[in-house]
DNA sequence: GCCAACGTTGGC
DNA sequence: GCCAACGTTGGC
């Protein structure tokens, strides 16, 4: 069972909006880098991922989780090799995560999140995803 | 709005 | 195969 995050700008693709797809799920579509592309085929369904609001909050919000493994992105050129996985919105935090507070957090000095903060499907480690939890007032 | 980090492209 | 130039992402 592996973890991940998943980064949307609110602009773009929101938590709302994501938590409104409701069970249908959404597919997670436009990512173009090959290690977020890698991340993405990794995906097992049942797996869970963080939210991640970047840009504008900059804020762990929520989580999801893989309704379907990865398929050929729609929103690509027929033969390109990027794909997609549907997430679910499973449930929100009690209190949102920041990126300040997880750079305050000792625990999470490893995280992609700051130490690779361009790549936007990232792994998560389960001692992160269990302190983030805790931070955010979720059962993890 | 700026700039650092990273990826991609193209000349050699 | 190297590397400079350029584009994009995302934090500040």
């Amino acid at each position: 069972m592996a973890f991940w995050l998943i980064k949307s700008e609110p602009d773009a693709w929101s938590w709302d909006q994501q938590v409104a797809r409701g069970k249908a799920g959404e597919p997670w579509s436009g990512v173009r880098n090959h290690t977020a592309k890698l991340n993405l085929m990794k995906m097992k369904r049942g797996e869970r991922a963080f939210f991640y609001h970047s840009n504008v909050g900059k804020e762990i919000v929520g989580i999801c989780e893989v309704a379907r493994e990865a398929y050929p992105d729609p929103t690509a050129p027929e033969g390109s090799p990027w794909v997609v996985c549907d997430f679910v919105a499973v449930a929100p935090l009690a209190k949102p995560v920041t990126l300040e507070d997880v750079k305050a957090e000792p625990k999470l000095k490893d995280m992609l999140l700051i130490n690779n903060s361009r790549l936007s499907v990232q792994p998560v480690s389960d001692a992160e995803w269990k302190t983030v939890c805790a931070m955010g007032g979720v059962r993890p």
